[in-house]
DNA sequence: TCTGCTGGCGCCCTCTGCTGGTTGACG
DNA sequence: ACGTCAACCAGCAGAGGGCGCCAGCAGA
């Protein structure tokens, strides 16, 4: 079998062809693993690393002669990208100790394969580089839980170990606070949980449950009655033979008959998977979790459970205290328990209120000197040791470092559970989960409206206090209540990709805010144009509601009886008239508009001004006044394609309010004016009939280009236009504008749902 | 064994900025 | 009446600051 570039599942599928044991040493790496080992009711060893790292599995066949002679294979697993996949390899259980007399498996002999490699397959976390994931996955793993369901307490107990050699600094030592150590418990129930802790020390109870040399270490469980804890204790051998390769070697620090591995057949290393075995052996020995370095002698005194090295041993055993889980110093007031006493005291400290160390720039009190330490840096003299080596970030506290790489690197390790969201760091998950729980911490006390976050709220309480900041745009004399509204007004009205065009005059602006400003001083000017005839006006949609004359369209169609209208408020006075017998006109108004010169009262005040006309000396007024007199005389018809001059009778309606502004058609009926524009240029005017818009000769008549289409049948038209019998009804008719003389005709202040309006020069 | 110091973890906070819906003015 | 526009506003995520609390190291 090769013995490099094997993944798991060939060493896995090898393996199931045999009956093998199989253990792994890791010989390429001395830092940064953590594994698991367990083992099911049948004795099945499952083998998880939880880090993709290159590492060489020693297969170990069967000794059918049950003689200790073993074949071994090495295989190993190629590094790849198989940080992310899940390195479970089932491992047989071995009859016989590789070495000497033990490692005897403690199965029952029930080998039923009931925890089967599958059922045994875990996802390795991400990046075991962190130890609250590494953490999360020996304490919140039920799915691990549930595979040890073993109901014997002489079963191999082995979960975890984690032996962080740090290559990588920092990032293993934050792991080693949380990988302390291997950790499982055994319930009443016999049932074997994973649970958070170890132990090691004076205080462990050694048990040997196997017929094996291998040793559990039970620790009695202080905060879980009914539980215990195995721990085992792993003890460097002394007595490998390193051969080339620089192994981790064991010690025994009592007996030393047993667990003698060689190089290609120790244990897996405490720092990738502790195995514990405990049968009705009778080889009680404890093994430490102190390895000595091979290459040192017995100069450096090694941490099986992290990367802590010591020339002197009692410091050492001091450090092991550290993968403990006494807690022997107990607080009076909490009963909590704490594992010195120096932590005990400031934890005493909480509850007194005591904090005495004072800071000499504002005298705020702290529990520990370290916290007056780091409240200086931040607040005092901005001492920041961490540097980001990507920006220019830097930090008083480390963590506060490690959390800004995150945005460097995109790591987002905090999943939420509902949704795809993951986040940087818990306290943006905490937050975001509020939006899947609905909870809103936060209430105004004003208007009791609740929000997820604090800043939601501050900022909608500036609405009640009235006291909102002000930003006031450089560029204009906008302001806005929040900065990103006067970033988008700045967006939104100061840039622009291209110059804009005038579409009234084609000159040029640079952004939105100069143009708008230019296109005020069009205001009141007729600067959309009709390419087809003189018409002109102010507004662009007044000029597509007029090209539909050119086009004879007619797009709004009475459902009721087919006709056909130009405008909406036609089709809709239409409906009145003909189609709602409901409809009840209002009734005509009191002349209230008097005239100063002569007393003659209107009752709209557009028909005064134009009466005031003949006030007027200036001769031009009078001119005016003449030219539409002339042309509301003078018209235009299209008869079977040819333009013909229609003169309608003389007609002058100006002085009778009671008569609507008509025309007469070429038939001989009155047409009533809806609007008369005066064009922009001077050069005539339009008159709108029945909906239509009709130039204006500057002497009244109708422009030649413009062609008079006047539907008869409209009987949207035809009754103001019959004699008129049926004057428009002023609820038909909308004022449109404010300006005066939209009022001229007297369609105006009457109602609000027409848009016919009358214009007559600006 | 004591003690001071260092440092990590977790929690909570603020500030910031983006996004999209709403609203009122306007044409 | 209707569409557009721009300011208003809530919602929500990114980033960082500050501190409580505790463990662990190492020297005395
Ligand atoms: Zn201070
Ligand atoms: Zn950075
Ligand atoms: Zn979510
Ligand atoms: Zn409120
Ligand atoms: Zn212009």
């Amino acid at each position: 079998m090769d013995d490099c570039g094997e993944t798991i599942s060939d060493i896995q599928n090898y393996l199931s062809s045999f009956n093998k044991e199989i253990q792994q040493v890791d010989s390429h790496i001395s830092s940064g693993e953590v594994a698991q080992v367990f083992i099911d009711e049948a004795g099945r060893y499952y083998y998880q690393p939880l880090e993709g790292a290159p590492q060489q599995v020693v297969v170990v066949t069967e000794d059918d002669e049950q003689d200790g002679d073993r074949e071994v294979e090495e295989h190993t697993i190629s590094s790849g990208d198989n940080s992310n996949i899940t390195h479970t390899v089932v491992i047989s259980e071995p009859t016989q100790s590789v070495s000497g007399p033990s490692k005897r498996p403690v199965t029952s002999g029930t080998a039923d394969g009931s925890g089967s490699a599958t059922a045994a397959h875990r996802r390795a976390p991400s990046s075991t580089k962190s130890g609250r994931v590494s953490n999360e996955v020996q304490t919140k793993d039920g799915e691990v839980a549930d595979q040890l369901n073993l109901c014997n307490e002489s079963r191999v107990i082995t979960i975890k170990n984690s032996g962080l050699m740090g290559a990588d600094g920092a990032e293993d030592d934050e792991a080693l606070q949380s990988l302390a150590g291997a950790i499982a418990s055994v319930g009443e129930d016999g049932l074997l949980q994973l649970r958070e802790g170890s132990a090691s020390g004076a205080n462990q109870v050694i048990l040997n449950t196997g017929n094996s040399n291998q040793i559990v270490t039970i620790v009695p469980s202080t905060t879980n009655p009914g539980e215990m804890s195995y721990v085992l204790i792993v003890e460097q051998n002394a007595n490998d033979g390193g051969g080339d390769k620089d192994h981790t070697v064991y010690d025994f620090t009592e007996g030393e008959d047993a667990f003698t591995f060689s190089d290609d057949e120790e244990d897996p290393p405490p720092r990738s998977g502790v195995l514990i075995n405990s049968n009705s052996g009778s080889n009680n020995k404890q093994r430490s979790a102190i390895r000595r370095s091979q290459s040192t002698g017995s100069q450096a005194h090694m941490c099986n459970y992290c990367n802590y090295t010591s020339t002197k041993r009692y410091l050492l055993i001091r450090h092991m205290r550290s993968h403990s889980e006494e807690r022997p110093h107990k607080c009076s007031v909490c009963e909590r328990g704490f594992k010195t006493l120096g932590s005990l005291q400031n934890h005493l400290n909480t509850h007194t209120g005591v904090k005495p160390h004072r800071c000499k720039f504002c005298d705020t009190g702290f529990t520990t000197s370290g916290e007056l330490v780091r409240h200086v840096r931040y607040i005092h003299t901005q001492e920041k040791p961490h540097k980001c080596p990507e920006c220019h970030y830097s930090s008083v506290e480390l963590s506060k470092l490690k959390r800004h790489m995150r945005c460097h690197t995109g790591e987002r390790p905090y999943q939420c559970i509902h949704c795809t969201y993951a986040s940087p760091d818990t306290f943006k998950l905490k937050r975001h989960l509020r939006i899947h729980t609905g909870e809103k911490p936060y209430e105004c006390d004003i208007c009791h409206a609740r929000f997820t976050q604090s800043n939601s709220l501050k900022a909608h309480k500036l609405i009640h206090t009235g006291s909102k900041p002000v930003y006031t745009c450089e560029l204009c004399p906008t302001t806005c209540g929040r900065k990103t509204d006067l970033r988008i007004h700045i967006q939104k009205l100061h840039t622009s990709d291209k110059p804009i065009k005038c579409k009234k005059c084609t000159k040029i602006f640079p952004d939105r805010y100069t143009f708008k400003l230019h296109n005020k001083t069009h205001d009141g000017e007729k600067c959309f144009k009709c390419d087809l005839c003189p018409y002109a006006s102010t507004s662009s949609r007044h000029l597509d509601s007029h090209m539909l004359v050119h086009t004879e369209q007619k797009p709004y169609r009475c459902e009721m009886c087919e006709q056909s209208f130009r405008q909406k408020q036609l089709l809709r006075r239409h409906q009145n008239l003909y189609h709602n017998p409901q409809y009840i006109p209002p009734a005509p108004r009191e002349k209230t508009q008097e005239c100063p010169e002569c007393g003659k009262a209107f009752r709209h005040k557009g028909n005064l001004i134009r009466h005031m006309a003949i006030h007027d000396p200036d001769a031009s007024a009078q001119e005016k006044s003449q030219a539409l007199k002339l042309g509301r005389q003078k018209r235009l018809q299209l008869i079977n394609g040819q333009q013909v001059e229609v003169y309608g009778a003389e007609n002058d309606t100006t002085e009778d309010e009671d008569q609507l502004m008509s025309v007469e058609g070429d038939d001989g009926n009155q047409y009533v004016v809806l609007e008369v524009i005066q064009l922009a240029g001077g050069e005539g005017h339009h008159v709108m009939v029945g909906g239509e818009d009709l130039p204006l000769h500057s002497d009244g008549s109708l422009l030649p280009a413009s062609p008079l289409v006047v539907s008869q049948d409209d009987p949207a038209i035809n009754p103001t236009i019959l004699g008129l019998q049926q004057p428009l009804l002023p609820d038909d008719i909308k004022k449109e504008t404010k300006k005066e003389m939209d009022t001229c005709f007297g369609f105006d202040e009457d109602g609000d749902t027409g848009q016919i309006h009358l214009q007559f020069g600006e």
